[in-house]
DNA sequence: ATGAAAGCGCTAACAG
DNA sequence: CTGTTAGCGCTTTCAT
């Protein structure tokens, strides 16, 4: 009795051939609609499911989509976008009833293990990678394995690459514009690292805005890597400059800046106005809410798997850079808003 | 030229059948030490790599794992509970050679189709399942679907289960006792929701300490949601009864708590000690730190992980339930520290 | 130590 | 509209 629950055994049952199981499956419409209830009846009675490595076999395809995030330390998890970010990205494989596996690389040597599983065929159509370090040798790695991806972030140099990524430069010199129409004149920066698109890119946005603005660090900057800790950090050591106003390049840093700014007895905005990166940040979670540059989160994770399975099912043609605007969202800590308000 | 990399065509170029390539691939001893660099070094010259689909079909055993996690709804990301876990959970995965697919379904209708997902054959070998309500179908649909699986938490009722969970009553009842021996009379709680077993659980513990104490909550308490705004809002009501300190069954929640505090002119720890559980923010983050019961998330993740693996591989013979110690970490927001420490 | 062949469960081209 | 058949790429007996 205790048979495998296959097409084949499918059709005994309903007394038809394996084929027009599967055809009943597929929603092939060559099937007359007696047959279809009579066999749809025995599936939903014996609970049958097709054998989804079967089926990749044959189709030469897995309706699974990969999620590559190198250097997954475990701060990285601590900042709200990644959490953001793969809940978009999932609920949009979701809709278009794929399958999402997760390929997280940390520290830990396995990382050759994991990259020869996610080029390997047969297990995921395609993969988003994520979170690259410029010069990263995973895309060229990619590139010559013919595993079609798309890269959220802005691909550094060489060849022509599928990509989503939000105005990092423009969101960033709006910040400089906005801070530096307030009046504040010594401003100081603390940015992210150096070797990520992102943070080069909010880095030089926002000496765009200064010198439009015709202003200057002064040597007003310190590299934060994200997290609060390091924002905090920063921020301390920018004090003894007495910036009147700081831009941090995430909503974390931010943070962990204002912090600090209130450690050291001085008061946001009022002594020095805080405008961050991220958008992530609820207004009631800090006080006053954080004047921040809001980037589409989740708009971004849900383009990048329908690119990606536009790369996939080859619907498209030249590479595109798909890029996102940002919006300057004004809360207090800037000192836009009347008191009042705050 | 472009024939597909298989193991025939490996074969072919290294003269050798697509048995011996097997075999090589797959370190069987019966091969001559000759013809075993012959074909490696086929293999490295052409990339050539095995084809999941293929391999799981023959093998019946996909060396993927999955996580469900229901009700994932955004907020829920925004914890850095499930942050933590997932890294945990990704890094044990990748410690077994194996590969991880994330099942989240929200508040969206995809949730049949995803579900059927988890259970079809080939896709993944078992899932480890948490963030469940009480009373969720989903136990009893997988135990239906002959699908291995691991809770995360403690499942409610019904038959036996394999799970991993943590000590939360036991942790909930020795904040309370902290709180009793530090002289604090009046206390409130910030439950977590009463349809997680966590929830229940956490409360359960605390109101054992309080009457084990002679104590009791007199009505002090409010049902937050996980979120730092649900705690601010229980606690904004809770002041109104003038508590002397506040035990908050989660971090966010606790965090939440202490800015409503602020907020109401009181000071942390002299007029309200707050005890959070979880343990997951860095002493530096608030202010006073967090006096917090320490959850091993990362641990948790692992030993699911591992459970699974065995419970896959059969080598595990009844429902085993690991339940992990807490741990008291004192910060400063208790009140239990001399103030120069503050 | 190696090769031949069967089979995992499914799809799809073809025949009727 | 339905059944037959030949693969998809891999593992695994069974010969040799």
């Amino acid at each position: 009795m205790a048979r495998r629950l296959n097409l084949e055994e499918i059709g005994r049952r309903a007394g038809v051939s394996r084929s027009t199981v599967s055809r009943v499956v597929n929603d092939d419409p060559n099937v007359s609609l007696k047959t279809k209830k009579r066999v749809e009846a025995v599936i939903t009675e014996t609970g049958y499911r097709p054998h989804a490595a079967a089926r990749s076999l044959a189709l030469n395809s897995t309706d699974v989509l990969g999620l590559v995030i190198p250097s997954a330390v475990e701060t990285l998890f601590a900042d709200p976008y990644f959490g953001r970010l793969i809940f978009g990205i999932s609920r949009a494989t979701n809709e278009v009833q794929m399958t999402l596996t997760l390929f997280l690389f940390g520290d830990v040597p396995d990382e050759e293990s994991i990259i020869s599983r996610v080029v390997s065929p047969g297990l995921v159509d395609g993969v988003i990678v994520t979170a690259t370090t410029m010069g990263d040798p995973l895309i060229d790695y990619l590139r010559g394995a013919e595993m079609p991806f798309v890269v959220i972030g802005r691909p550094d140099d060489g060849g022509p690459v599928f990509s989503v990524d939000v105005d990092n430069r423009g969101g960033a010199r709006a910040a400089a514009l906005h801070l530096a129409n307030l009046g504040r004149r010594r401003m100081a920066l603390i940015s992210a690292p150096a070797n990520t698109s992102a943070g080069v890119d909010r880095t030089s946005g926002f000496l765009d805005g200064l010198a439009e603005s015709d202003l200057d660090l002064e040597g007003r900057i310190r590299e934060g890597d994200w997290t609060e800790g390091s924002g905090r950090a920063a921020m301390e050591e920018l004090l003894a400059d007495q910036p009147d106003a700081v831009f941090a390049a995430s909503d974390r840093m931010a943070v962990g800046a204002m912090s600090a700014i209130r450690a050291a007895g001085l008061r946001c905005p009022e002594d020095v106005g805080v405008v961050s990166f991220d958008g992530l940040i609820a207004p009631d979670q800090t006080s006053p809410p954080l004047t921040s540059v809001v980037q589409p989160v989740r708009k971004v994770g849900e383009r990048a798997v329908k690119l990606l399975k536009a790369v996939v099912d080859d619907t498209v043609a030249l590479p595109e850079c798909i890029v996102f605007p940002t919006e300057l969202a004004v809360g207090g800590s800037c000192g836009a808003l009347p008191e009042k308000v705050l």
